[in-house]
DNA sequence: CAGCATCCCTTAAGATACTG
DNA sequence: CAGTATCTTAAGGGATGCTG
């Protein structure tokens, strides 16, 4: 009986966080996501800087990307009034909140790149 | 001239970081891998365990996506002598490592949530 | 420059059925 | 129980060409 409960905790327990991930991995899914805001860190890029950036990016995906991180309040985009029309991308406070879970996938590739390609 | 140095330089701090994303990402890619790892992280589990607490998760993708981590030697395989063979699946010590990916991909799910579902 | 439209294609992943 | 084998599909993503 005592056994069972505790089963039960455990599993909402783990779905909690399961839940949670989901939610994160739903805003920055995609092949380009994180590493666009990981550029965006930096500061406001416009849109040929990123593509020149991301190695492999082209300007479909790019595009695409950018305009779903938009819709979901990470990054502003903004027209700017050059002599051919440049659109720089910046990120919003929410955006920046991102911060710490890049910093975490980049700590642990920079870790355990060796454990990755010695195998 | 100093201008151009600059960029470099920033395209390759850059660049390193994006690197390193990459890395981390490619041993966690897939649409179940993290959840697996995560769930792993309460402990050792077998097979029907960890499909029972993964919602939306089938044998056959589950099957896939231990045989990846076990080959990048993220959690260990024991096949256990009960009367109907059990499998049970465990961290390694280089799994553990993952929890602070984890961690931060929870927490942002966890304090953001409201933002998503209120959009 | 910053995109959109179009076409194309690979592949991740689900459903189902079977086995030791 | 813990898978494997086979089939099938949706869709993510790439290449190209065009436009304001």
């Amino acid at each position: 009986m005592e056994k069972i409960k505790q089963l039960i905790d455990e599993k909402e327990d783990c779905s909690k966080i399961l839940f949670a991930i989901q939610d994160t991995l739903d805003l920055i899914s995609g092949k380009w996501k994180i590493k666009v805001v990981s550029v965006l860190l930096y500061g406001r890029k416009n849109f040929t800087d990123l593509q020149r950036q991301i190695d492999g990016l082209g300007a479909k995906m790019l595009s695409k990307e950018l305009q779903d991180l938009e819709i979901n309040g990470l990054i502003t985009r903004t027209v700017n009034a050059t002599k051919p029309i440049t659109v720089s991308y910046e990120l919003t406070a929410y955006g920046h909140t991102l911060e710490p879970v890049i910093k975490a996938l980049a700590d642990w590739g920079t870790t355990h790149r060796h454990e990755i390609t010695g195998r």
